[in-house]
DNA sequence: TATTATAAGCGTAAAAAGTACGTTTATTAA
DNA sequence: TTAATAAACGTACTTTTTACGCTTATAATA
């Protein structure tokens, strides 16, 4: 055991000191991090969510999101990237800070505070192999089963932050492979909002902003007719 | 110094593990937490900032946002919470989380995660000795000091998202007092947005929204026809 | 070879929301 | 009585959003 002290902070509060730490801030206590990632693909007209099986305690068998604890010399976001990079072999994934989780009682084991950060993806570029020897899977976001701890919930905070970025930013960069159709674009957006939306103004609305290069070259998978193919004037969100 | 011990994890990183240590999380690292407050008023027609003189170290002597350092029984919100009641002796404050700070350096003492709270208060609620003796003092934002550490960054974060909150929510509510006039309303998001607005067109609006109350009240500090007195049918944003 | 079925694609009209700005009103000080 | 002024009301115009009818290209089928 450390030899503590116990001090007198100056709002009164009482709160024990680490006696030998002598920094400016040895009175305080220090937490574990950790970053968990939500992590989004698109396949199959469907928004899916890459979720492991966990092989190791705490919680071993049991459905999670990716996560991993910080290390002394990375950031929070560096955490999120190499926690992704593990799992995917992807680097340069679009990422996005949420709101830290700190109750108290969210990870059974110990005090530990998360960070969610949400990605997206593309599913073509990660090998279906290494999904299957991560004991991962892309599971529907519809179709989600229990995740451990609180990451239920930090799927939804991450989900309410992707509907609201679809509106903004063309994040179908992110998700659909690199030549596209107008009709899977579409898709997208109804499997973000769980929504059908009128595909004349769809098409209107989305021609009308400019992000998109015609391509000359159809895709006949849906339809006889066959569909143009596009694809995003820029290569990536950032 | 504690003995430690190098274990290799999962995916192949050493790592330095506290061998006295006993739990699941045992090989990894805690940090310092703390949170900082970015408190909102409105006055003089004038958005503000509530920023304290720090009289300890480190820093001291410089201008910095209100913060303080996670205690183990209190989650991130509750520390905000503490520290605003700390400060101001107000409980029940609107507050709301903002990305959290991770950068390595981002604190010249020591390696401190902080996560900031924007919080929104009625200038009027708080007692202006209070303030002094805190070393605290209402600032402008257009005229913020420089601030320590990253807080500068972090209430340009802060204003970003209350001019978002502002399309979306009445935050007049909790930031004026009980009656106010409608072009004091309007002085108010004039000042969030640093913008002009028709004063014709926003009163349409607010007033369309059904959000106020009449009053049979008249506030004549602005003009001899003197303005009509309304308030919120809601008591607070929550 | 002609017909049929169907997703893809084009266009137009109506409704709603947003923008711009002229005029009247209530009051006090001169 | 008049002048000055912030407050308040109203109307026309523009842009955006919504709704929906119709045509087109193609492969499978008769």
């Amino acid at each position: 055991m450390e030899e503590t002290v116990t001090i007198l902070t100056a709002t009164g509060t009482p709160r024990v000191q680490n006696a030998a730490d002598p920094g400016v801030y040895s009175g305080e206590q220090k937490f574990y991090l950790a970053v968990d990632c939500i992590i989004f693909g698109f396949e199959d007209s469907e928004l899916k969510l890459l979720i492991i099986n966990r092989i190791l305690e705490p919680e071993k068998g049991k459905w999670s999101l990716m996560g991993g604890f910080v290390q002394p010399k990375e950031n929070l976001e560096q955490a999120a990237i190499r926690v992704l990079f593990d799992l995917t072999g992807l680097k340069n994934i679009y990422l996005n800070q949420l709101i830290t989780q700190s109750e108290i009682d969210r990870d059974s084991c110990a005090r530990v505070f998360s960070t969610p950060y949400y990605a997206l993806i593309k599913v073509q570029d990660l090998d279906p192999l290494r999904v299957e020897l991560s004991h991962a899977k892309w599971c529907p976001v519809s179709q989600l089963p229990k995740l451990i701890f609180d990451h239920n919930n930090m799927v939804e905070i991450a989900l309410q932050h992707l509907r609201i970025e679809a509106q903004n930013k063309p994040i179908g960069v992110e998700l659909l492979p690199e030549k596209f159709t107008i009709p899977e674009l579409q898709s997208l957006y109804e499997a973000i909002y769980s929504q059908k939306f009128d595909n004349r103004n769809f098409r209107k609305n989305i021609l009308k902003m400019d992000l998109l290069e015609k391509l000359d070259e159809k895709d006949r998978q849906n339809s006889r007719k066959g569909a143009w193919l596009y694809r995003y004037k820029n290569k990536s969100l950032k």
